[in-house]
RNA sequence: CGGGGUAUAGCGCAGCCCGGUUAGCGCAUCUGGUUUGGGACCAGAGGGCCGCAGGUUCGAAUCCUGCUACCCCGACCA
């Protein structure tokens, strides 16, 4: 079986991709770097969009759009900002084009130069707050809780399918708040939103913590994050929430007359996730037979396949199917019927696999005459017949339960792959030979923090919340350590 | 931007060194038939500006020059 897919074991980064060609969630376009999304990984991203913004949304948020262009003038007046995102900006220069003088084709009209260039946005804090001046006057105002729902461009070196291209998808929140305090906690009530989301729905087990100073957003005082670990031993970010403090506010003049009377800056945050999610299901669930999705987030959570010789057979089959369908729809189930004459059962059986779908049920003739259902689960891959007379609670249970053994997995897999390392050579040891997390002592200084990624190739992902002080000493400078932080590899 | 490579059917490739029939193979596609409880089989068919532009030659996918695009390895990154 899977003789389609390349060996996970084999070669990771292949088999990654092949899957995402193969399940069909999406391919390399004509523009290098960018993506088309395919229907079913659309649909992925669109449960994923559907359960955050419900969150968001429950969390006081609403929805706003801002545009895709911003003026250069904008990057330059955060500092921190600009040096960030300078380098990978698309930039548009000019509005129009012409034909060619030679009459081959069409060119750039050299007449149609902008007065002020455009960046295609890379993220929005830049036009955001230059909005918000005009928005924000007193305390009344705040707090302003906005997240837009957008793509935006980075220009990086090199891409992969979903993990990084050059154009994604994502949502930015940009809040707006009169204390400090508060735009903290807003900050903080936001990963745990995330994590919430990324453990509960996605069943990836996340790493709460901090960045470093020089991992941090690129204007932000700190920038909270959610570490995975995949299942090649890499840890992704899989979303980050940054307590920009003042910064945006006074590069972009937004003050308000607090409750004193009072001028002030505004106390600001920014956070986002983007359609990574999506490579982050496939490498921390997927295995050699395709996706393994878990059932909250699967477009398709149950399919049917009827097995049958004939015509006749298949009309039987198909008022069985059609009445199970809706059933199940009816206990809040996603199910396709999926009748093609086209392809045979195994060809059907392997393609969902392949796609991920939590479970499957074939009925033939026998299962038509004896009442039965065959019910196949993808986590497991585990066959069993099974009455149909209490089928709808069954699959009900299956969703369940396989929402949660696939997190167990996840869970026992990221505990399993995380180390502490005391010494380089344990450091070194684990990160060249085993990879996953390593919990080691690190002196605190960007200097040592540089060196270390210098020579092994891995960051400090975060100073984890959970992380109780404990005396020790730097593995590479052997400095004094009040606490461990969290080493990966990263993609 | 530095180093290496590739460009031939929708996809993956052979042919190029050593120029010479009608440019070939696998997958996919289409037609007909037999099949259908784990990726079917047989027979047939369609599909090509050999990346682009020049040059050498009686003759170029093949040799030469230039261009362009893409891929891989580094620095950057959600």
């Amino acid at each position: 079986m899977a003789k389609f897919l390349t060996n996970r074991e084999e070669n990771y980064a292949q088999w990654y991709n092949d899957l995402v060609i193969k399940a069909d969630m999406a391919e390399n376009s004509a523009v290098r770097g960018c993506m088309v999304i395919k229907p079913y990984g659309y649909a992925i991203w669109e449960r994923i969009q559907a359960e955050l913004d419900r969150m968001f949304k429950a969390t006081g948020h609403v929805n706003a759009y801002f545009p895709l262009f911003i003026p250069k003038s904008f990057f330059s007046r955060e500092a921190a900002h600009v040096e960030g995102f300078a380098k990978e900006c698309a930039v548009v220069t000019h509005y129009r084009l012409k034909n060619s003088p030679d009459g081959r084709g069409i060119v750039v009209d050299p007449d149609a130069r902008l007065e002020e260039e455009l960046i295609v946005r890379p993220t929005s804090e830049t036009i955001i707050w230059n909005t918000y001046k005009d928005w924000i006057q007193s305390y009344r105002d705040l707090p302003l809780l906005i997240n837009q729902w957008a793509n935006v461009v980075r220009w990086e070196m090199r891409t992969r399918l979903f993990l990084r291209t050059t154009e994604f998808l994502w949502q930015e929140g940009h809040t707006a708040h009169a204390t400090m305090e508060e735009a903290e906690e807003e900050a903080r009530k936001i990963l745990e939103l995330y994590s919430d989301f990324v453990e509960n729905y996605m069943a990836v087990p996340v790493v709460k913590g901090v960045k470093t100073d020089s991992e941090k957003f690129a204007g932000a005082i700190d920038t909270y994050t959610i570490e995975m670990l995949m299942q090649d031993g890499k840890a992704l970010q899989g979303g980050t929430s940054h307590f920009l403090g003042q910064n945006f506010a006074k590069a972009f003049d937004v003050q308000f007359t607090n409750q004193e009377g009072k001028l002030d800056y505004v106390w600001a945050t920014s956070w986002g996730v983007t359609t990574r999610l999506i490579g982050a299901l496939i490498m921390a669930h997927a295995d050699n037979n395709g996706l393994v999705l878990p059932p909250k987030l699967a477009p398709i959570q149950v399919v049917i396949v009827p097995i049958y010789k004939g015509n006749d057979q298949l009309d039987a089959i198909s008022g069985i199917a059609l009445e199970l369908k809706s059933q199940l729809e009816k206990a809040g189930i996603t199910v396709k019927y999926d009748n093609r004459d086209t392809q045979k059962p195994g060809f059907k059986f392997a393609e969902y696999e392949l796609k991920g779908v939590p479970v499957r049920l074939a009925i033939g003739p026998r299962d038509a005459e004896q009442g039965t259902v065959e019910v196949a689960r993808r986590d497991t891959l585990t066959k069993e017949t099974v009455s149909r007379d209490n089928i709808v609670e069954h699959v009900k249970g299956l969703m369940d339960e396989i929402q949660k053994n696939i997190f167990r997995k996840a869970v026992e897999f990221r505990d399993s792959n995380t180390y502490r390392a005391d010494t380089w050579d344990e450091f070194t040891d684990i990160i060249e030979n085993r990879g996953g997390f390593v919990l080691a002592h690190w002196d605190g200084t960007p200097e040592t923090e540089e060196k270390i990624k210098d020579l092994t190739k891995a960051t400090i992902r975060a100073l984890p919340f959970n992380n109780p002080p404990e005396k020790g000493r730097c593995i590479l400078s052997g400095k004094p350590s009040e606490r461990r932080v969290l080493f990966a590899r990263a993609y």
